[in-house]
Order: structure tokens, then sequence, then C-alpha cells
DNA sequence: TCGGCGCTTGAATCGACGT
DNA sequence: AACGTCGATTCAAGCGCCG
């Protein structure tokens, strides 16, 4: 059995096989799109088939260490050129899992005044978010990533509040909840910003530290609960774990993205010290 | 032949049959969820399983009637007891298209500040449209919308500043576009508020006029150029063609949707005559 | 030898980030 | 403000391998 609140430097599906069977809470994770496999055959689509096996071997494993009411969310993107990768993983996860949700993480939007249709011309768009452009004619840049919601029978009762937003119209705060608070069901498009150059060049593909939190908050904060990510990159799931006070596993076979890692969790950990010294810790989880 | 400009009463399938090859443009269309298909089995999954034979016929007559540089616009949503829907209906065209684009069509989000996870706590959410809550709590609201595009190559070039939104950074519209026009790529997240209670109430999937429009203008617009519609519903894409400046084609089989789109467009066309009458055609194509 | 295909490699892209 | 840099970019040219 392996150490709570530790990142091991393994591949995840040997790190996996010292994890007791139904003994994790949730699985956070985003896998990597490219194996560093070489092959010499030609016109075949050998590569991609072999990735998605492999993906569902994990996939597979995974199941077996989550618990029955357990969440599995995984962060898969696409890229223009081929859109179908996510979808094509999810089919994969098909197999062993129930999809319960599909979240989608919009990294970029525009909101414009309704276009009723009747003449009057759209009058402005905000713009919030960015992105990267995207040098074609044939594509529009992509703002989006999937955060599928895999459960193993598809009927986990989820902490919506914990993720909530305010009500636009706050005369319907005491019309309909039974529960007082200003906080209704976000939906399942999340607007997350896109981390800055400096930080993600560190890895190619971390996402925000608010996506694997919502994750776990969405779940529900179980006392003793304990989070998995079998592609831990640079640690953010470990961050998100660590100022959720809750316990996480995490595997990671590049040395430099470990250290990385474990850099930011230090220097995190400081941070919450001195925070903490100051303020109550109730102020965190709310 | 058929003539331009009207909406048929008939099964589409039919219909298709009397377009020429590579005669039409754009195809856009939300097809219905629900066929009444009546089954007396027990259990299987064969109306699923005809659902999707049935729509993959109906796209591979619709690739015969689609010009070689044309683009099919297929907009698709879910529902939260199944996500699989518009996957699988994906999976279906993948067999006889490129799969060139995918845009998300967002009905409802909440915009936050940034979570830099440095226990700075989240100050302030904005939410912009509205949605249908869904009384579970295993599922979040679903405010989201597939439209895939697909093409038959995979390399039709697209209008994208026909669609484009501000920029933020000003500084960048000299320096790089040869125009310099205050317009940017729009993202592949179309932001586009829910239809009116009322609107929806004639229609069960009724889509926006704003998105087949988007759609449209993004395929970009041409002299004489043709939008079919297989399933026209209330006629929400030939008032979008209409206002447009556009041919269309549709087909229906509901009587009563047919009158309400014939209704509409009626409406419609007297409106934009009062409204020419007093303002240059010029401002509508912009 | 020519041509078609596939993989590799370098060029071009443009909105955002950073100074 | 102006400008240099970058991208799980994309695009097109170039080269090698084969029929």
């Amino acid at each position: 059995m392996l150490e709570l609140n530790k990142m091991y430097f393994e591949d995840c599906l040997i790190g996996l096989k010292k994890i007791k069977n139904e003994s994790i809470d949730v699985i956070v994770t985003s896998p990597p799109y490219n194996i560093g496999l070489k092959y010499n055959g030609y016109k075949d689509n050998k590569p991609r088939e072999d990735y998605l096996d492999w993906l569902e071997t994990i996939a597979k494993e995974c199941k077996r260490v989550l618990k029955k009411g357990g969440s599995f969310f995984l962060n898969v993107g696409g890229k223009p050129s081929d859109y179908w990768i996510p979808l094509d993983v999810a089919m994969r996860f098909r197999n062993h899992y129930e999809l319960q949700n599909i979240f989608h993480w919009i990294k970029s939007i525009s909101i414009e005044k309704k276009d009723v249709g009747n003449y009057r011309n759209i009058i402005g768009d905000i713009t919030v978010g960015h992105y990267k452009p995207i040098n074609s004619k044939r594509f529009l840049s992509d703002c989006h990533e999937y955060i599928f919601h895999f459960t193993k029978e598809g009927n986990v009762e989820l902490d919506k509040l914990a993720i909530g937003v305010k009500y636009q119209d706050k005369s319907n705060i005491k019309r309909w909840k039974s529960t007082k608070s200003d906080l209704k069901d976000r939906g399942n498009t999340w607007f997350i910003p896109y981390e800055t150059i400096q930080e993600s060049r560190l890895h190619p593909s971390t996402f925000p530290i608010g996506l694997p939190k919502k994750c776990i908050k969405l779940h529900g904060l179980k006392e003793g609960m304990v989070v998995l990510d079998p592609f831990m990159g640079i640690g953010t799931t470990a961050l998100s774990c660590i100022e959720l006070n809750v316990n996480y596993i995490g595997f990671e076979i590049d040395q430099k993205y470990l250290q990385v890692a474990n850099e930011r969790i230090i220097n995190y950990s400081q941070e919450r010290k001195k925070y903490l010294s100051i303020k109550s810790i109730d102020d965190f989880n709310g």
C-alpha cells in the first residue's frame, strides 16, 4: 500500500497495482496525447489504436481502485486537425463506466447581445478569456476541452451547490430553495481562464487549478477521502487537494515534471501556513 | 427539380431524391431526437440503432446533393440521462464526412474571476443566459449543444471574420491584419442565448436564428448559393436565409410546424419590407 | 525514369503575453 | 504604446521510397 499525499516517480500502470480495490474516492486527470511510441509500419492508424488500448487499460485499472460511489473526471482536449481524439477516448471508457456528466471547459468565449433576427443589429461583444490563434482558414480557434464525468453506476449524488454560482434574480433565493443560500446549479459549461504562458510552459498540457478543484468539490468533500491522479504532470491536482484539505496520490514518469510539482507543493504549503496564521481555515473550504 | 425558397411538406428522404447531385452549398439542420418508432420488442437498444441508421441514410443522401466544397452543419444536443446521443450521431457521420470543426453552442455560462489557487477567493460571478433547471442530484444542468461541421474533404476555406468578434488588444489590429478592421477569429465556443419560452413552445428543439446565421456566414456568402435544411421545423433556417439574402430549400413532415414556419416567414418578409423602406439593404449583410 | 504517396522539415501564422 | 517571442499551431515544400 502506498502512502498518502505523495507523488510517485512511477508509471501509473505499475503504481496502480499497489492500490487496494475500491479505495479511491475521486480520480481527476488529464492523460497525455502522444505517447512516445515509434512505429515503422506504414499506412495504418495503429498508433492511435495503441494509444486508445493503453488508455483503456488504465481505465480498467482505475475502475478497480475506484470506490463504488466514486467519480472519475477525465479531462481531454482535441486539436483542430483531429477533433475525434477526445471522443475516441470517451468511447473506450464507455466500455467500463457510465457517463454521468460531460462538463465543457470553456477557455474563451464572446458574449453578444441577443440576435433576435428582427434586424436589430448586434451592438457589442464582450470577449472573456484568451486563446492561441490558429493559422488556418479551415479551423476556428479551439477554446474548449472536455471533462467527462465517469462513474460506476451513473448515480453518484453530487454536491452541486459546492460549486454553485450566484442567482441572477435574487428574488428566487427565498422563493425556491429550502436553503437560503444565494447559490444555484452552475451548469455543465465551465468558464475557466487559461493558465499564463509562464506557468503552462512548464508542462504542455497543464490544466488550471480551478478545474480539479471544481471536480473534487462537486463530488463532495468527505472525511478521509482520497484523490488519485495517474498523470500528475506538474501537480495541479495535488495542489488543489492541499487547498481542499483532502488526501491525494499521484504518479508521474517524467522526473522534471515531478520536480516542478514538488517545488510547487512546497511553495504552496508554505504560503498556506503563512495564510493560516492570520486567517481561519473555515474561509477556504466554503 | 425543386423550386428554391420553398418549404416542402415532405419526408426529407423523399424530397432529397429530387435534388440534383452537388447542387447544395450549405446544409444546416437539427435532426429530431425521437422518431416515432414503435417497438414491441423487449430489452434491446434497437430503437437507438434504427435511429442512427436512419440518420446515416440521410447523411449519405445529403452528401450526394452537397457540393464538393460544401458544408454540413449538424446541430445535436444531448440529454443528461444520455450524453452519448450526439457523439453516436457524429460517429455515424464519420463514415461519410470529414469532421472539420466542432462548434459548441453555449446557452448559459458563469464568468468568474480567475481562481489562481493562492487563497484569494473568488469575488464575483456573472452568469449570462438562462437554462431550465434540472431536478436531479446526479446531473448538472445541460447548457450546451454541439454543432458538428462536416465537409467532404475537410479543407473548406471559411470566412472566419464574417462572424468575427472585436479584438481585446487593439494594438494588434494594425500590426498584423492587412485589413484594418477590428475583427478576429470568434473561436469555436459560441454563446447564443436561449430562445424565449414562447418561441420554444412552438417546437421542442428549435434553435435560435443566430445559429444557422453564423453557420451560413462562416461558410461564406456566395452569389446564388443554396442552403438546405432537411428538418425545417418552424423554419428558423429559412428565416436566417431570408435575412442573409440566400436561397433555401426545406422539408418538414409535420403540418403544424410547417404552418408556423410559413407564418413566421410571412411576418418576417413583411417586417423586412417595412424595414427596407427606411433603411438600405447594405446594413444587413455586414 | 517518372509519379504518387508519406514522412520530415522549415516557413508562416496572428492573438496574447511580456518587457 | 511598441515590439519581440511563442505555439500538445498549421501549411507547403522537399526528400526518399516504392511501383
